[in-house]
DNA sequence: GCTAATGTTAAGTAATTGTTAAGGGTTATT
DNA sequence: AATAACCCTTAACAATTACTTAACATTAGC
């Protein structure tokens, strides 16, 4: 069976590890498990998943924490977390989705529930890969995939945030981005100065000259050819 | 409690529906729900919302597709879509756009922005079916989502009180907009002097010439073609 | 022609963005 | 493990641009 997808399972609870991995072997998911915290990060440094299926409830490390930790580095970014936590949790005080979470599964599990939702959110992740491919406006194209710019044939390099930025600005070229929009899509929920956004604009502009970023004063910036 | 307005919330668990359909129902909001993309189709015919919540993440058919295929319908192009959509998906909110989406919501949902959300959109609507798409009149065109104004083909740069002003005066070409309109509507409620007006109207004019923007004494301005 | 309303101008004030360099943190290299 | 290299953020300050005002001029309509 061709590999439909890489899974990291985290889980304390050696039967539901189990349980998880039976199920999602069958379906051609290659998987690894961890039975806790610190091995999963561990893990996941060269595993390199699609997807962690993580317990919320976990002895030392909970869920939640692991979660954190994964999301505080960027490299993780594409990485996509799916928590499993118990019945009861009402759904406003789910803590998962502030802590970088993509979906969640409540238990008991029930496999192709299981099944279901971890294809959904794998599909999903392959197809915003696709539509996120390259851009290119005028001589200027950016590739997600591999990080890469070009200008006229010219291969730049930008550091992780100004790519992100840039790419961003360019996937609607014309649109004005608000700062409020730049601030939470490329820092999510992280607080930052105001001049922060400025800084990284002029750096990429100093790397692709000033003609396609536009500052529309009092609202934001907006790529252009 | 009076009719509020028509949503249609569309999720594959039925916990968030619930949790929706509650802090709507409050609000005097009339609720219908489906737990998948096709049963929303098919409630769609009869229910005539006026906004459809649709989350991102559902297996089979997610909520992009289900966007494409509802604007495929020229029947829903009233109708108003909002997003609901897991925080650390990269800019998929992006693709919802181009799909035609109105707005979106990141997981969490906290019941009062959910509620604040729900209301803007929907006054938005009721005001000016115009929210994100140019005006155009005669040869001059305006386009807020990328504030740029063209006249005769050529770009215009407008400052942002003079962009909002003039936004303003074009959505109802012809109307006569009094004094306390435009500034209730341009201002809020700040308090400015009387010539304040005069003065962004004659940095237009000079921008556009003075024949479009007529001056109605004792009343207010216009725009005529 | 009188008068209230609007137009015009320039100057002052406020708000926003640009720039620079420094410091803390992280990652790569030796 | 130490070191170097780089990235990100910040703060302070500069520069720019936007906005408002006040004073005076002009106009429309009675």
């Amino acid at each position: 069976m061709k590999d439909k997808g890489r899974i990291l399972l985290v889980d304390d609870e050696e039967d539901i590890l189990e349980f998880l991995s039976y199920n999602l072997i069958k379906e051609g998911f290659k998987i690894k498990t961890a039975s806790n915290g610190k091995s999963a990060l561990k893990i996941l440094e060269k595993f390199n998943p699609d997807l962690i299926i993580l317990d919320v409830m976990m002895p030392e490390m909970d869920g939640i924490e692991v979660c954190e930790s994964i999301r505080k580095n960027e490299k993780n970014d594409d990485v996509l977390i799916l928590f499993l936590t118990a019945r009861s949790e009402d759904y406003s005080e789910l803590a998962g989705f502030s802590a970088g979470a993509d979906d969640y599964i409540t238990k008991p599990i029930k496999p192709r529930l299981l099944v279901s939702r971890v294809n959904a959110i794998l599909k999903r992740k392959r197809k915003t890969k696709e539509t996120s491919s390259p851009i290119s406006i005028g001589e200027i194209s950016i590739n997600k995939s591999t990080h890469k710019l070009l200008y006229s044939d010219k291969e730049i390099y930008l550091a992780r945030k100004e790519f992100n930025l840039l790419y961003f600005l360019m996937t609607i070229p014309g649109k004005v981005f608000t700062r409020e929009e730049i601030i939470t899509t490329i820092w999510k929920d992280a607080i930052v100065g105001d001049r922060t956004i400025d800084v990284h604009i002029r750096k990429i502009r100093e790397k692709i000259g000033s003609n396609h970023i536009k500052t529309v004063k009092g609202i934001g910036y907006k790529f252009d050819i």
